[in-house]
RNA sequence: GGGCGAAUGGCGGAACUGGUAGACGCGUUGGACUCAAAAUCCAAUAGUAGUAAUACUGUGAGAGUUCGAUUCUCUCUUUGCCCA
């Protein structure tokens, strides 16, 4: 007998898949539609374990949709915008351009390879101009509708990339690809008005009923909502200052008041702007970085303004006005009253320069002597020593009761505060979508005309420059528009923007005229299961949840809010660590075992190798796999079918060569199975065996469960259950039509993990692969006879069989008559028992 | 510090709305085939006691609810992720 040839058998199906445009789509208004999208890869040079992890989920979703009769969208595309191809470009001499189109085509035949079920036909790539001309057109849309707007601000600057960052960029104060400490620089940047949409963004994530709790609830406290007040704090002092305008959550704490903080960019630091001791505290301030995380780490500093503000509830109270480090002029309005006792950040400040510390809030069951001294107290209580405020539930009724009192005084209003910042687009790089804009002599912004889009990047340029390379050629910048002489802006968009969008494209992805088709939208939106990593979990979903509503605003073209209805995260593929005994990580090639515990060089096997834990792959820690020598070694369904199989989708997956060698091997037993099943259904035999179609009919039900929940690893676990049985079973003589059609089930149900295979066998038996997904017999799944559980004081005691749907109390008597538990009973006086119908009783004696 | 989750054999992991804990795979052990090895096939495999039937213990620890808890509640421990 011949052996499985996956190099034969999986090229022909690709082949033969790609000849026949198997997996294209258009419009079909008869037939309901989903939409399967994976987060499309950067082209980095080759896929990794990541990717197939990724794509084999969808795939395998993709396949099982498309068999259920539903017209299944599964394109795919490039996010090749982005740093790294600059960087190649510069150590290797040539164009980004060169560089990304010959890693899309690795990458491509790559993913080819693994036997996905993609309309190659919509493949997009976020590089090129039929792309970013119509980014460039939503950027001057949404310009007019004044969504884009331009403002001088500080911005995390990365100085190793000589770039900016996003805050979500900047990970413990690094930036998150150089690991260079972060600095503030302040510079013309555009912005996207996403916090307009703050609101309804929280708001939207309620009907989001398909996506994880976790990163719902991350997207929410990136949000930020919070409901406080603003207060107008008078001022005191030699300067020409009357107001402080400042935003607090915790209005009830006012009477332990003492000082008000405010940033070093707060309009009143124009009067110190002369001040060499205020210009060197200035400084000092910009080497924290601008998250909350190094503002809450870092050493709080203060510089006296020796102006005085006054308590609102006590006109007689003055505290100091300090300018201070961890105000951001960007949050509330740049100010926050200090209250030491319950802000651990306004305690370590006071501490710091001798300021009272006056406790307001008590733990309820604590004394009214209650003290706060190195830790603040920030849970709830009750409020103290504050004169009319005095004994109300904190923090709660003490707010509520807190922003009457002020509103009635005209002291300040109630107010909702959102952590979301604005999202700043600009980036100071070469390979990104260049901005449609110029500025006139004189600075003003032109847009570029919509008939001489898109701007192009220009080709074959110098990298090799610090700072922006754009900037540095002029031939690029100078433009004439309307007869008037004008200079390009050099920035480019962040590459978020380019994903903010590309599942519109998908629908129409050759539609010249505009980034999307109307018609197409209507039909193939939302996105019904989108799949990726859960580091994406807060940017580029928020972004593209922003996008959305942006494209949309004041002219609702379509009308759906929400890009992805459905989103499954995917945990990461790991490997263990090794280190030589320089310390310096080994790739698993280089690292030999013959017991499994200890691992010595390949090269040199006298020399130990130590295991470190397993991490997620990574170059850096050498512990990756190629897939391409794994699917070369054992072919694309095995690797497909061991990375589903060892762990639940949405967790970390451990990378095992035997794991890997099992998968592979089960299939060549398939095909041993499938060899006997052929011969099988040669012989002729009238033996009606119900059994098999029971089985196959209830493995079925468990799949389908199986499937709509995800659980891939367990629908491998049934389809190794299968073949044991099918293999048990073949051993007896069955009756041929029933064979055949349990088996050309079992296949149909495969293929969607394993589909060259199912595809191979299927036609070895002149069957048409990709068939309709097998329907449950409901009436084959009915049992007959139960297994009732019996069970003694809560223990199991024994499992009878018998007729389904007896009563409790003839399964009694058959208990004491049966002998095998007849002894349980005899003698005993059943005190109660517990009867669940068809399945199990419960005796207490 | 706050939020969310997780903890089940040697390992990865199953277990429907509370109802037979450990499916399935890996590993290990034994056996068959072979001159031998690999490959393949068969069997056993939570722990303890026992030749065995069987009994007892057992889902991170402790308590609670229940006829019955891996599943629900509370406290704790460890751990992961996100935010600060």
């Amino acid at each position: 007998m011949d052996r499985y040839n996956f190099k034969l058998v999986e090229k022909r199906w690709q082949d033969y898949w790609a000849k026949n445009k198997l997996f294209n789509s258009k419009i079909d208004k008869s037939k309901k539609k989903f939409y399967c999208l994976e987060m499309f890869p950067y082209p980095s040079g080759k896929i990794h374990m990541g990717h197939v992890r990724n794509y084999a989920i969808g795939d395998v979703l993709s396949r099982y949709k498309s068999m259920l009769g539903y017209n299944v969208l599964h394109p795919m595309g490039w996010d090749s915008f982005g740093m790294p191809a600059e960087n190649a470009a510069k150590e290797n001499n040539l164009d980004p351009k060169v560089w990304t189109e010959k890693n899309i085509l690795v990458m491509k035949n790559q993913l080819k390879s693994l036997g996905l079920s993609i309309d190659w036909d919509r493949e997009i790539s976020t590089c090129s101009k039929e792309y970013y001309k119509h980014q460039q057109t939503f950027f001057l849309e949404l310009l007019d509708k004044g969504l884009v707007y331009r403002k001088e601000n500080y911005v995390n600057w990365d100085p190793v990339d000589e770039t900016v960052l996003a805050n979500e960029q900047v990970i413990d104060g690094k930036g998150w690809r150089s690991g260079a400490i972060v600095e503030r620089k302040k510079l013309n940047q555009w912005f996207f008005n996403i916090s307009k949409f703050s609101n309804e963004l929280l708001k939207g994530l309620d009907g989001l009923d398909s996506w994880p709790n976790k990163v719902k609830v991350m997207q929410k406290n990136w949000i930020g909502k919070s409901f406080g007040c603003e207060i107008n704090f008078k001022i005191k002092g030699d300067l020409d200052i009357k107001t402080v305008k400042c935003f607090t959550t915790r209005p009830d704490t006012l009477f332990g008041f003492s000082f008000l903080a405010v940033s070093v960019d707060h309009p009143i630091s124009e009067f110190f702007k002369d001040n060499p001791e205020f210009k060197k505290f200035k400084k000092e301030c910009s080497k924290t970085g601008t998250t909350e995380e190094s503002i809450a780490q870092g050493e709080k500093i203060g510089f006296n303004t020796n102006l005085f503000a006054v308590n609102p509830f006590d006109e007689k109270q003055k505290v100091p006005v300090y300018f201070a480090n961890f105000v951001l002029m960007d949050y509330g309005f740049g100010a926050v009253f200090g209250c030491p006792a319950h802000d651990q950040r306004d305690l370590d400040f006071a501490l710091k320069y001798n300021l009272p510390i006056k406790t307001v809030v008590k733990p309820i069951d604590e004394k009214d002597s209650f003290k706060v001294k190195n830790e603040a107290y920030t849970g709830p209580g009750e409020i103290i020593n504050s004169n009319f405020l005095n004994g109300l539930k904190a923090p709660g009724e003490s707010i509520i009761k807190t922003i009457e009192i002020l509103e009635e005084k005209k002291l300040g209003k109630k107010k909702i505060n959102f952590r979301l910042k604005d999202w700043g687009i600009s980036r100071q790089r070469y390979w990104g979508c260049p901005i449609p804009i110029a500025y006139d002599k004189n600075g003003n912004v032109i847009k570029i005309p919509k008939e001489k889009l898109p701007v192009e990047l220009p080709e074959n340029i110098n990298l090799k420059v610090n700072g922006n390379p754009l900037d540095k050629v002029d031939s690029w910048k100078k433009i004439t528009i309307n007869g008037m002489d004008c200079l390009r802006e050099t920035d480019t968009l962040d590459t978020f923007v380019d994903s903010s969008w590309y599942f519109l494209r998908f629908c129409s992805p050759k539609n010249t005229k505009y980034g999307f088709d109307l018609d197409e939208i209507n039909y193939w939106m939302p996105v019904d299961q989108y799949i990726g990593g859960v580091e994406h979990a807060i940017l580029h979903l928020l972004y593209s949840r922003f996008f959305m509503r942006a494209i949309n605003y004041k002219n609702n073209k379509f009308n759906i809010h929400e890009p992805f209805s459905g989103l499954f995260t995917q945990g990461m593929v790991c490997h263990e660590t090794y280190k030589d005994e320089a310390n310096k990580w080994l790739a698993p090639e280089e690292v030999e075992s013959k017991d499994g515990k200890n691992f010595y060089m390949k090269n040199s096997p006298n020399i130990k190798v130590s295991v470190g834990p397993s991490e997620s792959m990574s170059k850096s820690k050498k512990n990756t796999i190629d897939p391409e020598n794994i699917i070369n070694s054992y072919g694309a369904d095995a690797v497909r079918l061991f990375i589903l199989s060892d762990s639940p989708p949405e967790k970390d997956v451990q990378w095992s060569e035997q794991g890997m060698v099992a998968s592979f091997k089960f299939i060549q037993k398939l095909w041993t199975l499938h060899q006997k099943f052929k011969n099988k259904i040669e012989e002729n035999s009238d033996h009606k065996d119900e059994e098999i179609s029971i089985f196959t009919n209830q493995m079925i039900e468990k799949i389908n469960y199986n499937l709509e929940k995800f659980n891939y690893n367990v629908i491998i676990a049934n389809l190794y259950e299968s073949y044991n049985f099918f293999n048990q079973k073949l051993n007896s003589s069955i009756e041929k039509k029933s064979l055949l059609d349990n088996y050309s089930k079992f296949l149909t149900i495969i293929s969607p993990i394993i589909p060259h295979f199912s595809s191979e066998c299927l036609d070895d038996l002149k069957l048409k692969s990709f068939q309709k997904w097998p329907e449950v017999d409901k009436n084959l799944i009915k049992k007959d006879i139960i297994e009732y559980v019996i069970q003694v004081n809560g223990k199991k005691r024994a499992t009878l069989k018998y007729m389904k749907d007896i009563s409790e109390e003839t399964l009694i008597n058959e208990i004491k008559d049966n002998s095998i538990t007849k002894k349980i009973l005899e003698n005993k006086k059943i005190k109660k028992s517990f009867f669940v119908k068809n399945r199990l009783i419960n005796i207490l004696i």
